[in-house]
RNA sequence: GCCUGGGUGGCGGAAUAGGUAGACGCAAGGGACUUAAAAUCCCUUGAGGCAUGUCCUCGUACGAGUUCGAUUCUCGUCCCAGGCACCA
């Protein structure tokens, strides 16, 4: 053993041994209880960045510690590699998407074993490669069949930069999510996956994923959106036409005054046909069409809208009721028609007001005067029901069934249910990404490729143009093909599938990679799965979860494979922040843009002070990151690894801090120099195992706090991932061990010594593998060992020792405390307790009402 | 506006069934070793008080409440972060 820690040295050892040994390789064994373990699987953009550090340090630790209790454990590794970024950076380099895409690969795959993490590397999967998605092409037909995929033309969101479609869900706030350019609206034919098939069970499940986080759940639920109410005909006055409307307050019924259309409602051309108010809608519906919908749904967008020259009918009274187009109503949501209550809906109300429209009250809260609701605003609460006919009289809750019973009965209209969720659209029109396998066909229409031509392979000649158009479509050889079904020239669909398609079956895939013959070999899927653990980033929450929930669902219902749902516990890892720096000339400043004069950074550029500004997520844009390469070279692997788990608990985000990194390195230099003074003469000693009362008093101490620390550590570890306290434990059983000095003990102490020198080593090591391994080959035991060896059990007869800290409280306040025996009874404690001098002072001539006394712990007098 | 989290020393964070608030680490200050520095080791460190103690008072965003006892439970208020948002 060295008598310095030289992090790099150990680490290049062990990572080469694990590598040839394929240390972490494993095959489904139905003997075995299994353990799949997965982080998401990264982007190949270049670089690891810190982030994924954390991410897949969090994943090694759980899957380490699984390993060494016993399960049998799958911890794959993979590339999400199709994607638009391989696009750009390709029309930027002048170079070819895969060559970029692969490049990343190779580099990034490097950086990941730099930091020994212990995946079973021969699963790695590809997507971009054939082999990875000629089954999702086959999928993609399957799902064709059952009619899970549809062809249809409708608004878009489109990003003028990417060139390209977005799903709702890759929309935020209006922007791309990737680029952050204005979406807009664009008519276009797409294919869609019927995602809202599944709405109810996908949200029904929510409340079922017992080990996910709520705010998880939560955010799906709300992005599936469920509403329930009813769907009510409203006769057009003069035509055979009828308007249907959803609405959630039925009880609202007999305040409808008007009806407004979305401007793209079919009825509104043939309403509006030959009025007077023909030019006017044509002009507001031509308006709305160049406003995407993302700007007419902006903040406080003000309500406005035309009337179109028609009337329908309230059902329940037959009241006249002007037709409006508005901006407000949706062609998206439930019908594209809304029955407006401007008495208690605030767009109506709004709306209402400007237009001079009519406001019937026909809710009234308990107390309330008819004439003072809805002047100012509507009331949208519950309260009891008036001007309804009938139902006056009755609360609006229960009036809501009523009404609709009412419907029903009257055949005006039914119960119905309405979700938020769209269909996912998954076309985009770039280049790369997995071809969609249809073939279309002038006679036969969209035809899928036949199963035995799979795949359909992305064609390598990729003269990507600027803007990001798909070459596809000028690809001659690509397009055109005979059709499948009748042979005559058919041209391909030159769309190709969006990259979070490849991301919804991958964990599926993992089990078995190589199968050549099938999406997955049915055996390896049915052993591994369901993920026990999958570990990611919380943006991923509505987005790649819900559409993998999804697919798997589709799986599920083709008879492929027998769950539902597949991750059965989730945990979504914080942020790692970092505070920024920023010069008022030079704009954000690196860090190593930053030199420090004391306490204060100035700029390297022009040596002026610079500002700190707040702390925030880790970003190129920011300049606030940090190269996890050169802290590898610095400090090791373990020491990043160790500071990513001790400086929070995973799921908070992680502020970085250079100085907590070189605490990380202190301490495993403390670990190694401990180590170093006690090798000599321990190297051959046994540890003591057996029970504590025959070891003399200060080895008994030391005994049963490497006990305490195994119970913690694993407590930690197995209930809640929190590992900065697992950490914390065994820095303080180090402490204790760091003031023994080996000369000043006699060997009777030697056994326990091993013992906890050997626990710190076992209980460190899915932390801190490399450095672990190395001293455990030191101390004598089998090289390279210390991965595969068994959790350490903890002897329940070691973890409390004989005597007991006892405080003692006077009315709640700490006033004393003392040391007694730990089988003492609850007498001799309140003895001790009301003896005690500090404690005397506050209880003399005072009348005792009552003294509570808490095992092992605590007295509480109360005066 | 609605829905989730969260607010504890100079900082990151502990306190896992209502029972010693501040574990562990960082930073800071003092000391030892050294010609010196680095490294290492030791001590101090929530605020305030004096009688300097096995001392007292205050203290977990703020205000109430339940309890012998509340960072922890209940109600109300404020602030921060994330998500959703003309969804009929």
């Amino acid at each position: 053993m060295d008598q310095k820690y030289h992090p790099r040295k150990i680490e290049t050892r062990w990572q080469s041994t694990w590598e040839e040994t394929k240390a972490y390789a494993v095959q489904a064994d139905p003997a075995r209880e299994k353990y799949y373990l997965l982080e998401m699987f990264p982007y190949p953009s270049g670089r690891i960045h810190i982030g994924h550090v954390r991410n897949y340090t969090i994943g090694d630790v759980v899957a380490r510690y699984k390993r060494m209790c016993g399960y049998n454990v799958l911890h794959p590794m993979g590339w999400d590699a199709f994607g638009m970024p391989a696009e750009n950076a390709a029309i930027a380099n002048n170079t070819h998407p895969a060559r970029w895409t692969y490049e990343n690969i190779a580099v990034m795959r490097r950086e990941l074993k730099l930091l020994g993490f212990s995946y079973d590397w021969d699963r790695e999967i590809t997507t971009c490669t054939p082999d990875y998605y000629r089954w999702e092409q086959w999928l993609f037909i399957k799902m064709y069949e059952k009619d899970m995929v549809y062809r249809k033309e409708s608004y878009v969101n489109w990003c003028d930069r990417c060139q390209t479609v977005l799903a709702n869900e890759q929309v935020e706030a209006g922007d791309c999510w990737r680029c952050g350019d204005a979406v807009r609206q664009k008519k276009l034919w797409q294919w869609f996956f019927r995602i809202t098939d599944y709405a109810e069970d996908l949200l029904e499940y929510c409340d079922r994923l017992e080990g996910w986080p709520e705010r998880v759940t939560t955010m799906q639920k709300n992005w599936i959106g469920k509403s329930t109410g009813a769907e009510i005909e409203f006769p057009v006055a003069g035509t055979d036409e009828v308007i249907r409307v959803f609405t959630t307050r039925p009880d609202t019924i007999y305040g409808a005054t008007f009806m407004c259309l979305a401007p793209e409602h079919p009825l509104v051309k043939k309403l509006s046909a030959g009025k007077a108010q023909q030019e006017a809608v044509d002009q507001f519906v031509e308006r709305m069409s160049k406003e995407s919908n993302v700007d007419r749904v902006q903040d406080n967008q003000e309500k406005e809208g035309v009337f179109i020259g028609a009337w329908c009918k309230n059902p329940v009274n037959d009241r006249k009721m002007p037709i409006y187009i508005a901006n407000f109503a949706l062609m998206e949501y439930g019908t594209g028609a809304v029955m407006s209550v401007p008495a208690h809906d605030q767009r109506d109300f709004e709306f209402a007001k400007k237009y001079g429209l009519d406001i019937i009250v026909v809710i009234q809260p308990e107390g309330a005067d008819e004439k003072d609701i809805a002047r100012s605003e509507a009331y949208t609460g519950d309260g009891v029901m008036v001007n309804s006919e009938d139902f006056s009289g009755m609360a609006n809750t229960a009036g809501k069934s009523a009404v609709i019973d009412y419907f029903e009965k009257h055949g005006i209209g039914t119960r119905s249910v309405n979700y938020r969720i769209r269909d996912w659209g998954i076309s985009r029109q770039r280049y790369w990404g997995a071809p969609i396998p249809i073939i279309h066909c002038d006679k036969c229409g969209t035809v899928p490729v036949s199963e035995k031509d799979l795949p359909v392979v992305l064609p390598e000649e990729a003269d990507l143009m600027e803007g990001g158009k798909s070459p596809l479509g000028v690809l001659d050889s690509f397009v055109n093909v005979p059709c499948p079904a009748c042979g005559a020239p058919g041209r391909r669909e030159t769309d190709t599938m969006d990259t979070f398609v490849e991301s919804s079956w991958y964990f599926e895939r993992y089990c078995s990679p190589d199968c050549d013959t099938a999406i997955f070999e049915p055996g390896a899927v049915k052993y591994w799965m369901p993920v026990d653990q999958y570990i990611g980033g919380v943006e991923h929450a509505v987005m790649h979860l819900l559409y993998s929930r999804y697919f798997t669902r589709v799986l599920h219902d083709m008879g492929l494979v027998d769950f539902k749902e597949p991750f059965t516990r989730l945990l979504t890892q914080g942020m790692v922040c970092k505070e920024t720096v920023r010069c008022e000339t030079h704009g954000y400043l690196y860090p190593e843009e930053t030199q420090y004069r004391g306490e204060i950074p100035h700029c390297a550029k022009c040596g002026s002070p610079a500002e700190v500004g707040r702390v925030e997520k880790m970003s190129k844009s920011k300049k606030n990151v940090i190269d996890p390469n050169a802290l590898v070279e610095n400090y090791g692997a373990d020491t990043v690894r160790l500071f990513c788990l001790f400086a929070a608990p995973p799921e908070r985000d992680l502020e970085w801090s250079e100085q907590g990194v070189e605490g990380s390195f202190r301490f495993l230099n403390r670990i190694w120099r401990l180590y170093y003074r006690w090798i000599d003469r321990l190297g051959k000693t046994k540890p003591y195992t057996g029970e504590p009362s025959s070891l003399p008093d200060h080895a008994r101490e030391l005994y049963i706090k490497t006990h305490q620390t195994i119970k913690k550590v694993t407590d930690d570890i197995e209930q809640r991932f929190h590992f900065n306290t697992a950490i914390s434990a065994v820095m303080e059983l180090s402490n204790q061990l760091n003031v023994i000095e080996p000369e000043q003990e006699d060997p009777s102490i030697d056994g326990v010594m091993r013992f906890a020198l050997d626990s710190i080593a076992v209980l460190l090591s899915p932390i801190v593998p490399h450095i672990t391994e190395q001293i455990w080959e030191a101390m004598g035991n089998e090289s390279g060992t210390l991965c595969r060896r068994q959790w350490p059990p903890y002897r329940d007869d070691a973890l409390s020792s004989d005597t007991r800290v006892i405080v003692v409280q006077v009315n709640g306040k700490l006033r004393g405390r003392f040391e007694i025996d730990a089988n003492a009874d609850d007498a001799a404690i309140k003895a001790r307790a009301l003896d005690d001098p500090n404690v005397v002072r506050f209880i003399e001539d005072k009348e005792i009402k009552k003294v509570i006394v808490v095992k092992n712990k605590l007295v509480n007098i109360v005066l």
